[in-house]
DNA sequence: CGAATATAGTTATAGTTGTTAACTAGATGG
DNA sequence: CCATCTAGTTAACAACTATAACTATATTCG
């Protein structure tokens, strides 16, 4: 195999002294598809831990949203709107059912469909999630001010969903 | 189980006919977590077409450019700079080291790490990566402005790295 | 009508990723 | 030289994603 220039066609090398601890100064630091995985495990990681004691994870947390918005949506129909695969959509909703916090209703009219609903139960937990939520969103963003929040998630809202951001 | 207000305590229901496409309205359209997570997705996948041909992963990508800006990295250092778990970085390194693209060199003063090097072939390989990944980037955020996109990426920046943005 | 086609949801499966614990070889410091 | 530490590795496993195929209903149209 062809060596770089910047070493030799050695064995063993004496490896430089200093440490680097990011990717301060590197390509990679223009990339934005690794600033994006970055800050989003870094608000994740914060999410995880503010919700941590509800044992809710980031997608059911946006199909608990998703459903109080839209009582009564169809899986499929969910699916569409959160951009995951069917298939996922049914573990999802089964594990929110087997909890207490939504329930599946088959459709009077098409019976191959469920609408989708919150319990009582739900419903209060999706609105403490949400404030525990807004919350980590500050917390992991400390060092943006409310501007720069607003900007960023309007910046992000562009590239995810172009259209609906048009004013 | 107790019932929503929004549904009657019924077996079927007649559902709404209005199909929501977006989260748009919702108060997931002002979660940060959910922005990145869904911007990340579409910037990564215009990525992965981008280098299809070339079968590189996003994390792979960020390994090669690391290494090119510290020859001779340590495993363990890389690990940190990247911010993944060691266990990750073994099976990323001996599937660069398979391919050509990378090799380890064992430290002549600690026996127990290893240098990490690009061969000519693996620097070629990240040149052109480099230029694909700009022009991916560019590709998945056509609805933002040069300068919007200059905004987005220093706003990331301060999120996942805070003390490396300070000017 | 009823046969062909399409759709909602589900199941199964497998590939990929991330996490943790534990092991080996070598280094370090009393 | 013994105890402890560290770099890298292995193995086991949990979580996530993607795909194909199955079921039950619905729709379309000859």
């Amino acid at each position: 195999m062809a060596i770089s220039k910047k070493s030799a066609s050695i064995q063993q090398v004496e490896l430089d002294e200093k440490e680097p601890t990011s990717v301060a100064g590197l390509e990679l630091e223009n990339r934005l598809g690794y600033a994006l995985r970055r800050a989003q495990l870094t608000v994740f990681k914060n999410f995880n831990e503010a919700v941590q004691e509800y044992e809710i994870r980031p997608a059911q947390f946006s199909s608990l949203v998703v459903i109080e918005g839209y009582p009564g949506i169809t899986q499929t129909t969910l699916a569409k709107v959160l951009d995951i695969d069917p298939p996922r959509i049914v573990s999802l909703i089964n594990n929110l059912e087997e909890r207490g916090l939504a329930l599946r209703v088959r459709c009077k009219r098409d019976k191959r469909s469920h609408g989708i609903f919150l319990s009582k139960k739900g419903e209060v937990l999706t609105e403490q999630l949400k404030a525990l939520a807004e919350q980590s969103d500050i917390n992991a963003t400390q060092s943006l001010s409310d501007i720069e929040r607003r900007q960023l998630l309007s910046l992000l809202v562009k590239i995810y969903a172009p259209e609906t951001s048009e004013e």
